[in-house]
DNA sequence: GGTCTGACTTGACGAAAGTTAC
DNA sequence: GTAACTTTCGTCAAGTCAGACC
């Protein structure tokens, strides 16, 4: 079998295998093997990323004011200027912070004249500059078809030239095969580098990976790589260093590759070997809540918010250099209220903290009560902005997890917590004798628990309510049709009942047809309204995408006759390739 | 142990593409 | 045929985690 995977592999297929404990089998052999030296690929060549466009001045009639004068400025200032001028439009310009970084870098880009004379934001008309682009924007929507498929065209050669590389003998789709183009850096939530200049890539910013004896992609006409190398040990293709927070961006291969599948596959199969020791774990923690260490009670309540609430781990972030958001260890006391009593529940845990991406967290939890005690006692002598679990850190935390089960980390909790929810619930809600549509608002609706678990929002649809409107509008219908339809049954019936002929019985059969179609066609525009509604406020595609193991999904579509389109688009359908090959309806996470 | 940083995953958002309604 | 709406997909920011170093 292992044999037969390497080949498949190579070829850049995919194993069918039924056998669970055979793929586990050919797994652990595929991670022994990955894992003796930390190999990644034996041969890799692609043609580097390919750059944003160079900058379009623009045409003479479009000015830029200052103080009510129009003023021609240098090329860089003008570049720079645009970037703010585009977003004129957007929340981000109304904001302080973003302004104040905008202008501030923006000055230092500026001639020593530009620099003289422009002294105050609020003096600059961007106006002009704001419509052109907006002008532009609606003239290219305009095009004609023909223009429009050019573009599409030339798109394409440019996806086909730089979009590919070839890794270990098979072409591979590379994610991210662009450069980032130079802007007005967009933090989320109350980010104090809002509006920061984010400058332009050049070749010779950028580090090239791939084999020694590749080909070696050539840097653009007049230019130089920063360095070439052959790691081996990693998977980017090039890398550059962004100049914001100095972080490093890279570019990587695409979901569908074979490499980040099997990536994906061991991440599964890591959260499946959690399955077999929860309950050590679980037992364990309950144990060290009575536990003589302070060290140990964080560490285990923490474990338990982890475990219970899917939180993240919580990693400490550089104060002043990025929004202020927590996760379970970077609680402070600020974020939590203990509740002895509430709503006729014991030991309610209120939570309320902004979280990744500045999304908010917010959840009244009763829990178990030496929990309760335990956090009393970690809150002893603290004030609002003091750490919670003063003695814990991510790092001591997995080392622990590490002990406990090879493999494990905080977020393998995560991952564990949602496809065995999402299993349950499938289990739970599916009706074997229901049509596809009412199937599918099943498994919506266990895809639902887990992005709540997992507290995916999205901001409402700008259309949400016209939309919704709109389906009302049709589900009325529908049942006008319906009313409609049973009239002229009726009326048919009273037809036969005079005629008593052959027309006449076809006539009765095809309007009680036509009454089942139209009822058909109206449950499912209520499944569709139901769904839509639960909806609203939830994100379903990142735990569909991060946190569900697709295998338990690829099951129950086999089981429950739902065709896999149902649920994946096609790109779903090339990330999750590995699993819709391997899984049969029996699969069990 | 703590900190720093490189590599990699996760995440919301919005533009583009696709579909439906008129 | 096109406007209106929905879905998909690319983008890039923001996390997690491990290993090096002290």
């Amino acid at each position: 079998v292992y044999k037969a995977l390497t080949a498949a592999s190579l070829l850049g297929l995919w194993i069918c295998n039924s056998a669970l404990t055979v793929s586990d089998v050919a797994l652990s052999r595929w991670q022994e093997e990955k894992s003796d030296d930390g190999v990644k690929w034996k041969q890799l060549e692609h043609q580097g990323p390919y750059f944003a466009p160079p900058y379009e001045p623009l045409p003479e009639d479009v000015q830029f004011y200052y103080d009510g004068q129009p003023m021609k400025l240098s090329l860089a200032t003008e570049e720079i200027a645009t970037f703010y001028a585009k977003m004129l439009d957007h929340e981000y310009t109304t904001k302080v912070v973003f302004q104040e970084n905008f202008f501030n870098d923006w000055r230092k880009e500026m001639t020593s004249e530009e620099r003289k004379k422009i002294k105050h934001l609020e003096k600059c008309g961007f106006g002009e500059m704001h419509k052109y682009f907006v002008d532009k924007n609606e003239t290219r929507k305009a095009l004609p078809k023909e223009e429009k498929q050019k573009l599409k065209e030339g798109a394409d050669k440019i996806q086909e030239e730089f979009g590919y590389c070839i890794l270990d003998g098979h072409r591979e789709k590379i994610g991210n095969f662009k450069t980032e183009p130079p802007g007005l850096f967009r933090g989320r939530g109350d980010h104090p580098k809002m509006g920061m200049l984010k400058k332009r890539i050049m070749p010779e910013d950028v580090i090239i990976n791939c084999s020694k004896d590749s080909k070696i992609p050539a840097p653009p006409p007049g230019h130089k790589w920063k360095e070439v190398r052959f790691d081996n040990k990693v998977t980017w293709l090039a890398s550059w260093t962004e100049n914001i927070q100095s972080s490093i961006k890279y570019i990587m291969l695409n979901p569908s590759s074979k490499l980040k599948g099997e990536k994906d596959w061991q991440k599964y199969e890591v959260a499946r070997r959690l399955k077999g020791v929860v309950n050590k774990i679980r037992s364990q923690y309950r144990a060290d809540w009575k536990s003589k260490e302070m060290k140990k009670r964080q560490r285990s309540v923490a474990l338990y918010f982890i475990d219970k609430l899917a939180l993240r781990a919580g990693n400490e972030k550089e104060e002043g250099e990025t929004a202020d958001t927590v996760g379970c260890c970077s609680l402070r006391v600020e974020h939590i209220k203990l509740h002895p009593k509430l709503d006729g529940q014991e030991y309610v845990v209120e939570f309320d903290f902004l979280g990744k991406d500045s999304i908010r967290y917010y959840n009244k939890v009763p829990v178990e009560k030496p929990v309760f005690k335990n956090l009393q006692l970690f809150l002893e002598n603290k004030d609002d902005g003091d750490d919670l679990f003063d003695r814990l850190s991510t790092n001591t935390l997995n080392k622990h997890l590490q002990d406990l089960m090879d493999g494990l980390t905080a977020k393998v909790f995560r991952t564990y917590n949602a496809s065995i929810t999402l299993q349950e619930q499938l289990k739970a809600l599916t009706d074997s004798e229901d049509n596809v549509a009412a199937k599918l608002l099943s498994y919506n609706r266990a895809n639902r628990a887990v992005a709540i678990l997992c507290n995916h929002q999205r901001s409402t649809p700008k259309t949400f309510e016209k939309s919704m409107q709109n389906l009302q509008t049709k589900i009325d219908g529908k049942k006008e049709q319906l009313t409609d339809a049973r009239v002229e049954l009726k009326r048919a019936k009273a037809d036969l009942k005079a005629k008593k002929d052959v027309r006449s019985k076809a006539n009765v059969e095809k309007k009680k047809k036509l009454i089942e179609k139209i009822k058909e066609q109206l449950a499912k525009l209520e499944i569709q309204a139901t769904d839509k509604e639960e909806n609203k406020q939830i994100a379903l595609g990142t735990s569909k995408l991060n946190y569900l193991d697709p295998r338990i999904s690829v099951a129950w579509c086999k089981k429950f006759g739902v065709p896999i389109e149902k649920i994946y688009n096609k790109m779903q359908r090339e990330k999750f390739a590995w699993a819709i090959d391997m899984t049969d309806e029996d699969f069990e996470f």
